[in-house]
DNA sequence: GTCATAACTTCCATTATGTGGAAGCTGTTC
DNA sequence: GAACAGCTTCCACATAATGGAAGTTATGAC
């Protein structure tokens, strides 16, 4: 019917609608005529996917109050879908470690296509503000110290298609234009890491750099969050050079054929 | 057609019950033929479904293997389900605050019906092992030092429900028969806490106390992890002090209406 | 290198399952 | 207590799911 929405018939993808719509939804939850719109579907079908979604627990309504969020069950499922995924186990201790030392707010960031997603953080002392939010966010691929390193260790052909698929939200969210953006991408190459105090959150800075796989392509990133205050230059050297060493040292445990390593490339087939 | 299938019909189904067994895999995947065989689902129908799901980026196939795991986006969401859930954000800083002072790992148990889900947990320096594993694992309810706190501050009624629905596994998992189960439940309400070693997992112990509702009901609790070496009586004592004083602090700032402490009875309803 | 085997994938006639407009509820507001 | 907004049910209709059978591609044995 719709060819440019190929794939977009059944339940399947309406639930996926559905759940995405709820995902973005605030924590008190969302009512059904919100939620049909916002999934782009006629009431009653809204209503009679979310009954399937409730029935398999992946979806909750208050009875009261008639609200959907996201069910216990996907909690689950996910701290499930984590733990598959090699790279965090790997990380966790890296992650702890860091923050016992240093006393920073420590993030593990995953590329997925354009953007990549906060596998994991570890939280210090001070209270920093992050764009990713929590774990199980997502930026867009140059945005923050985490996804510009990622985005500065790609083939450039990569690198050029992501630029030019992220340019919208790059000059919103990151508030760069190309040119800047190139000039500040060569820099992180050079350096082997990102320590640009993104104007993006006043008083916010922090440090990203790559972790790479055996191809020297960026897979992942480790990075720091924390004030310009307390992230005086010579400290921002020390910690690089850390992180560097850690990058590296997980590096060298990546397992090659893990899948979730070639989620950048699948990301690309299907566009 | 099947009676006691109820509402069993739908692609909607068959996506949970594929995520399920997803779930249930080790790290590595499954691969489609055992994945349908799990789900009681024809071969064809199951690589259908899965399709879809990978489509909709809830399940990933390694292209090369063919194994199926829980996808990025399950992830993801699972993240924002836990966020969304009052009672963990109330207990993530009591939690980290306890192994500070402490040096011990614990734990957040969420009732679920007939189980219990680790909501949270906080590691300490000690290795130790437990019966829910990590965030997202289960217990069923009168199993561990947690699953034992909220069991014995359930209504009577209720409580009969439990043991008499998890009889098998209590004996099973919690090595426990009715009356010794009884006897212990009898003195954790006395008591107000649990700190039987239970036998299950050799060296190990623990402590856990419910945290209750307005109408004095357990909706969850609140546990540390131990070796019966570290974990002295003395130890105890003042351990399970404490664990009071910080669920008494977390139960007065429940939110009554908050839906996922109304999960409990709707577990009940459904059988 | 060739064959055997096991697993994955596609096909397609059949029909069960999903569809959504309209009508009926419910609970809330004025 | 009337008007309203939102949830739920109904049901004639058609589409999207179904699964046996046949085709294709990996894997391993000889």
């Amino acid at each position: 019917m719709d060819p440019d929405d190929a794939g977009s018939a059944g339940v399947l993808h309406r639930a996926a609608r559905l759940l995405n719509a709820l995902a973005e939804g605030g924590p008190e939850g969302l009512r059904l005529t919100d939620l049909a719109e916002a999934a782009a579907l006629p009431r009653p079908s809204a209503h009679r996917v979310l009954r399937g979604l409730v029935q398999e627990r992946l979806v909750e309504v208050d009875a009261r109050t008639k609200r959907y969020t996201l069910g216990l069950r996907l909690f689950e499922m996910g701290a499930r879908a984590g733990g598959r995924l090699g790279l965090r186990q790997i990380c966790r201790p890296v992650l702890l470690r860091l923050t016992e030392t240093l006393g920073e707010t420590h993030f593990l960031l995953l590329r997925d296509g354009y953007e990549a997603v906060c596998l994991d953080r570890s939280t210090g002392p001070l209270v920093i503000r992050s764009l990713t939010g929590d774990i199980g966010g997502r930026v867009p691929l140059g945005v923050g110290q985490g996804g510009l390193a990622i985005l500065a260790f790609l083939p450039e052909a990569e690198q050029d298609d992501v630029i030019r698929h992220n340019a919208a939200r790059l000059r919103d969210v990151g508030g760069l234009d190309e040119a800047t953006l190139r000039a500040e991408l060569a820099r992180v190459r050079r350096d082997g890491h990102c320590d640009r105090s993104s104007g993006v959150l006043p008083g916010m800075t922090g440090i990203g750099v790559p972790i790479l796989d055996r191809e020297g392509r960026a897979v992942a990133a480790l990075s720091v969050g924390s004030t310009a205050e307390h992230l005086t230059p010579e400290r921002g050297q020390v910690i690089a050079a850390l992180l560097k060493k850690e990058a590296l040292a997980i590096a060298a445990r990546l397992n090659p054929f893990d899948p979730a390593l070639r989620r950048a490339g699948a990301a690309m087939e299907m566009n």
